[in-house]
This record gives structure tokens, C-alpha cells and sequence, in this order.
RNA sequence: GGACAGGUGGGUGAGUGGUUAAAGCCAACAGACUGUAAAUCUGUCACUCCUUGCGAGUUACGAAGGUUCGAAUCCUUCCCUGUCCA
């Protein structure tokens, strides 16, 4: 067999910065004195990510639609999601680890994010069963039992190689009492302590991070609980879960105005799995650092578009003979090139190039949108950003 | 000219006396989607009216008649399509 091994130095020659690159190490660069957003700079042994950062979901190795040559190429992200659960059971963690590790496999060279598959307890609901020790699932794809353990979901993820990889969770849904909430959030701590002393026991060189994710449903008291109890662990960053699982907008963010004080300053935050573009700088606001969402990849497959003027659902019928691209201000391939009856009509034609073109262009929305927070952060002017935003999308967070 | 087989809503295609304004699929239209069981899913899809109800009325299964309490379904005639035979 021929030796695999990533090749990272055409790729990374560029984001490499003045630190020790094996180590991972948030660097604040600037704070919001109004706000408290932040930016800065997550060190990783696989390239420097800017936040305030959006991750694109690239759950089963792949995100869905367009090629890593777009993720490096147009879009440049620094770092993608992948998924702990779909790639244990397909194509499995040791074939991977046997084929050169996660970035090698699917030829990502940069930063890549493993969630432990604690949303997999949310969403394959009726596929699983949770205890103390962890969470039987049976396999969505030919019902084969598995046992997934803060340990094992560990291992499976350094198999992957991942720079960061998440914590076992318990990700409720919502509305669940207080009493339910409390037991799975003390689950959820203890299930971080196991994954903790694993992760500890099984890496040295800092290269690689753990998060725990804090939980506590939608009440304070419990969110603020939890993630004391995490703060414990020292971990090198700090994840909120459990948000955008059917609860009201402004309880995600209260939930997280109430935790985000209370983690470390200069460790990054992350809150999973949020949320539509005029919701990211309301998390970016209350002191988050990193977020992903299915949103803008999902919902480009689905014909709903993410411009700078709102939302451009291009399969409609208004839009058969408009020759205006998606967002006239978007310098994205798609609006570059083509027009929303064209859009239109790969959609309703079934043509895979449409959802290559709409998920190419989502994501640019959501990273220009990163970038503008960024840079409005840095130059101390974010109070002024988020008014903007606020009148423009004043009725979306109602 | 003869013998069969057929003609059903935008398309396809079920339905052979009443629960049929007519299954299913497709198309079309609208909606949903937030750490991806998603190139998925849901709803609408003859017209009119209102007290929006498993409401009322009108029109509709090639055309026109007929049988029947009741017809897309049975009968008669006609028109059209396909295949085969002359």
C-alpha cells in the first residue's frame, strides 16, 4: 500500500502565524467595549481560524454541494464541521484513521471540528436510548445497536484526527421541565468529566482540543450551574449546545447572554448549531466566537437563498424571467455569473449544478457577514454594526 | 370496409351502479428547514358562495340520448384514437 500522508505546507504556507502551530491557542485580538464581542485568532495545528468564525456543516466528511477546491478556493474557510456519529458508522473511524486521518480522506487541509454526535440524541430521537453511562443508537442506516461513551465518542474522534472535538452531550429538545432539564444537564457535566480525563489521558502535545458543551435547556439557573461545573475542566474552549432546538428566539439568547459571561475570557466560545444570518451578530454580541449551522447549505438545496436584502427563495415563480443575480452586491461565482431565472430553472430541472451554485452563494453570505463583523470589531465600530442590522431585520427577530 | 382494444382532471393512470370532485404518481404553486436520517418534508392543486363546515351550490370522466331513487361505471347511436385483417 502506498503512504498516505497530508500534505499541508502548499496549503498552509499562507495562514501560519508567528506561534507554535502544534499548540491550539486562542489569541483575543479586541474586545467590543459596548457589546463584548470579540475577535480573534484560534491557533490550530492546521491553520489560523479569524473569529468571529462560521463553520460550514460538512457532517459525513463532505459539505454537501460543493467541493473543499470551493471551501479553500472562493469561500476560504479556515475550518468545516464533521460529524462523530455518521462517520463511525460510515465509513467508520479506523478505515479513515487508515487512510491518513479526516483532513487527508477528504482532502481538507485546514482546521476541521468534530461534534461528539450529541445532536444525534436530539434528532435520531427514536433511534436511541440514554443512560448514565451513554447512549445506545441504533444505526440509521441498517439498525445495527451501537453504544456511544463520552470515552468512546473521544476515540472515535481522535481516530478522525479533528483539532477540535466536542464533548458527549445530551442535546433536549424543547420544552422540557426543569427536574428533566436538571438530570440531563448533571449527565451532560458528568459525561464532560469522562470525556475530560479521557481526552487528558490520551493526547500530550496540546495540539488538539476538547470542548465541553454546557446545557441546562432554556433556564438560567441551570445553564449557569453547568457551566460552572465545566469551568472545572479548564478546557481549552467552551461550547453552548442545546439552542435552536424549536424554542423562541429570544430564549437562545438569553440562555446565552446568561452563560457566556461566565466562561473564560480568553478561552473561544461556541455556540452550536445557530442560526440565520440576522441571528449571528446577536450571538456575536453576547460574546460568542463560533457557530455553525445546517442553514445556508440545507436551505440552498432547498431553493432559499441568503442575500444582503433578505431572503431570495429563487425557485418561486416571480423569479422565471429575472435576469438580476440572487444579490446584486454578492461577488460570489453564482451572482457573478448567473441570473435567478437560470437558478430557477437548474432548481425545477433537478440539476445537481444548483445546489453546487446556491450553497456556494449562502456561504458566501455567511461569511461576509463574519467578516463584516470582524472587521467592525477590530476597528472598534461593532455598536455601530449591530444598530444597522437591527433596524434592517428589525421584524425577523420578533 | 371488417375485427379487436381504448377514449377519465395540466400529464400519466386507478376506478365497472351509491362512502367519487374522482386513488397513486408526475408536473405546477406555496410553505417549512437552525451542532444534517434532508438534492428532504408538508400543504394546495374544477369553479362559486358563505355562518369556513368532514358546509352549500354549479360544472366534470369523448358527444348526445336512455335505464335507474342514484351513472365515470349499464344500454343505444354517433365521433375519435391505436393494433391487426382485407
Amino acid at each position: 500500500m502506498r503512504a498516505i500522508r497530508p500534505q499541508h505546507s502548499t496549503h498552509l504556507a499562507h495562514a501560519r502565524g508567528p506561534y507554535n502551530e502544534s499548540v491550539f491557542r486562542f489569541e483575543l485580538q479586541a474586545v467590543c467595549k459596548e457589546t463584548g464581542a470579540r475577535a480573534g485568532v484560534l491557533h490550530t495545528a492546521h491553520g489560523d481560524v479569524e473569529t468571529p468564525v462560521f463553520m460550514p456543516v460538512g457532517t459525513q466528511a463532505a459539505v454537501k454541494g460543493i467541493l473543499p477546491r470551493d471551501l479553500l478556493g472562493d469561500l476560504d474557510a479556515k475550518i468545516v464541521l464533521a460529524n462523530t456519529y455518521h462517520l463511525f458508522l460510515r465509513p467508520g473511524h479506523e478505515t479513515v484513521h487508515k487512510l491518513g486521518g479526516l483532513h487527508h480522506f477528504m482532502a481538507w487541509p485546514r482546521a476541521i471540528l468534530t461534534d461528539s454526535g450529541g445532536f444525534q440524541v436530539f434528532s435520531l430521537d427514536s433511534l436511541r436510548k440514554v443512560t448514565d453511562q451513554g447512549v445506545w443508537f441504533r444505526s440509521h442506516l441498517n439498525g445495527d445497536s451501537h453504544f456511544f461513551t463520552p470515552e468512546s465518542a473521544i476515540d472515535v474522534q481522535l481516530a478522525l484526527g479533528s483539532e477540535i472535538m466536542m464533548a458527549l452531550d445530551e442535546c433536549l429538545p424543547y420544552p422540557v421541565s426543569h427536574e428533566a432539564a436538571r438530570v440531563s444537564m448533571e449527565r451532560t457535566v458528568n459525561w464532560a468529566r469522562c470525556s475530560y480525563a479521557h481526552y487528558r489521558a490520551r493526547t500530550t502535545d496540546g495540539s488538539r482540543a476538547c470542548f465541553p458543551i454546557v446545557q441546562g435547556s432554556m433556564f438560567a439557573d441551570l445553564r449557569r450551574g453547568c457551566a460552572e461545573e465545566l469551568l472545572n475542566l479548564d478546557a481549552p474552549g467552551y461550547a453552548i449546545g442545546g439552542l435552536s432546538v424549536g424554542e423562541p428566539r429570544a430564549l437562545s439568547l438569553e440562555m446565552t447572554e446568561a452563560v457566556a459571561p461566565l466562561l473564560p475570557r480568553d478561552r473561544p466560545r461556541y455556540a452550536m448549531g445557530v442560526g440565520m444570518p440576522e441571528e449571528l451578530p446577536q450571538y456575536v454580541a453576547r460574546g460568542i466566537d463560533m457557530m455553525d449551522c445546517v442553514l445556508p447549505s440545507r436551505n440552498a438545496r432547498n431553493g432559499y437563498l441568503f442575500t444582503s436584502t433578505g431572503r431570495v427563495i429563487v425557485k418561486q415563480a416571480q423569479y422565471k424571467d429575472d435576469p438580476k443575480p440572487v444579490d446584486e452586491s454578492c461577488r460570489c461565482y453564482c451572482c457573478r455569473n448567473f441570473s435567478r431565472a437560470y437558478l430557477r430553472h437548474l432548481f425545477l430541472a433537478g440539476e445537481i449544478s444548483f445546489a453546487t451554485l446556491a450553497t456556494l452563494h449562502n456561504l458566501t453570505r455567511y461569511f461576509d457577514i463574519m467578516r463584516e463583523m470582524r472587521q467592525a470589531i477590530l476597528a472598534g465600530k461593532f455598536p455601530e454594526y449591530l444598530r444597522a442590522q437591527l433596524l434592517l431585520h428589525h421584524q425577523d427577530l420578533e
